[in-house]
DNA sequence: GATGAATGAGTTTTCATTCAT
DNA sequence: TATGAATGAAAACTCATTCAT
């Protein structure tokens, strides 16, 4: 990958996050990106290209950050690790998940088979805990989880730091 | 309001709900709703106004949906209607909502003080059932509300019904 | 003529003045008139024809205008008044006038017919006072006329009372 | 500059010329100037910086045609050359200056000061000529030449030579 | 690999005009 | 007489994409 290439992709990384894949126009993410705006084509095929390529490296950054979640042995740790993940998204990935949530919405671009791992890991977790209903315990983690997200991702949540404590205890982890 | 300009409302709200704003050309909507494109312009001045005049249905909607919760003397009551909103959605309001929640991350178009009297209302109700920190406990049902929200409206929820009851077993309304 | 004809005219001499023809919208002669578009239509036919209207009006205008010059008998009172008259328009003609001028180069409309008596008058002017070429001295003046009038008119001639005093010296009238 | 981008600033002259700023649409440009209509915006932005392109190279056109005037020693010389421009004006150039008159018509576009050094070398030659109002005599010129030019750029003056001829003689130069 | 000129189809918007009421 | 809803054609402008260099 050439260094003209990732400038392609940082470019775009931004402004699909910033204004939407459909509103962002290719010269503009040439001028961003500071080359020709034939360049793109020539590297991602067509604008459509240049998303894929972009997704592509969302989805191996994603596997990276189940890895702690999926491999502890510990039911625990595992679920507290999901409910922390949200809120430790750090500055510089912050467009790449505004991106995925984005495009959710814009293109229902969805692949909710990425999720499975986790909510698999978390069935496992809540039944070694001896829960009753492990699979809904899993499923109202995960759709607590796209609320949090959201909330800190779009709508700034205020004090972030409180309602984590105020999590970890309700579960007691 | 004339015919027309409620074919035009509707056409516009179904295909920005399906497509997107900036994916929904004014001569699609025209089309759609059986009217000449200039029409449009006549009756909204530019495609923005007519974006706001159906974002302004919305607010008026929103409202209404609400009275129910806010009204309410019993703090139970008001807890389990607004975890039972996102499963009452009837399918002639689901576009309305799709098109609230993929404006509000396409446009960034965001307006949390509408949600602000819900919240309220929320924590006033853990207040009165003795709840030690009603302000999270608020703030963790609002978060939790926009992901089943999504869950339902986004990624066509499995088993509705188990889950709903899940939740109100969890919270013993 | 009714009222709403009146204000629809009025409305137009001072847009068209302003804008031009051309860049001059007939829902904006509407609004300005305050009336509705459709009217335009029913009392003057087209945008043509409202055009027509006005220039109509013009012809009656010029022609009383000249009424004195044609009239005069004494050779040099009628020079003299020819290179007064632009002096003289007041500040309700001014827009009438700023018409006049623009649609000569916006239309190519033109009609230098209704010049011709007051050249004429000029050239027999020139005559009875014993100039060897009176059509050329006439022509001169018609020449500097336009001159004049566009300076006044259009680039706002700074010291209008000393150009005029100088005229009227050159000439000895 | 490309080819194409000439053929666009010569098609546009002509037809802002012939019909008019406003009157000509950028499709007529291009199909004109046997280009697709895209190229226009991607020259020169939009409609109004075409104008301005032709604009740029009217104001350095006639500083061109003002050199050898303010040049001269001879101060007869100097009126002579100025009374003589509006009758030089070749085929060629007839657009151009017809579009600076229309220009100034149709959008109010003016700037005076581009006549300003000629008229100062205007006052300079009847002072050095012993004139006593030389400024009032150079703002007559000036004005006078505002109607010469307007006589033969739209009204095709009939006898241009003898005119002329008419106009030495008077300033005996 | 890289540029930037060029295109054609499409987008939003304007406008003169018609017509039912 | 007067309105204002409605239209169809055309306006200015944008954009993804191609291609010669």
């Amino acid at each position: 990958m050439t260094e003209k290439q990732e400038n392609i992709l940082n470019a775009a990384l931004t402004l699909f996050a910033k204004e939407g894949y459909t509103a962002t126009s290719t010269s503009k993410v040439a001028r961003q990106a500071g080359v020709s705006e034939g360049l793109i084509f020539r590297h991602f095929k067509n604008k459509e290209g240049l998303l894929q390529a972009i997704l592509q490296q969302g989805e191996t950054r994603i596997k990276e950050l189940f890895i702690p979640i999926l491999t502890t042995e510990d039911p625990k740790e595992a679920i507290r690790l999901t409910l922390e993940m949200p809120f430790s998204v750090t500055e510089s990935e912050f467009e790449f998940w505004k991106l995925q949530f984005k495009l959710k919405w814009e293109l229902e671009y969805n692949n909710p088979e990425k999720m499975q791992p986790l909510q698999q890991a978390l069935t496992t977790a809540f039944q070694q805990l001896g829960y009753e209903t492990p699979e809904l315990e899993a499923e109202f983690i995960m759709v607590f989880l796209e609320g949090v997200s959201t909330a800190i991702i779009k709508d700034n949540m205020s004090d972030k730091r409180k309602f984590k404590e105020f999590l970890v205890q309700k579960y007691k982890i």
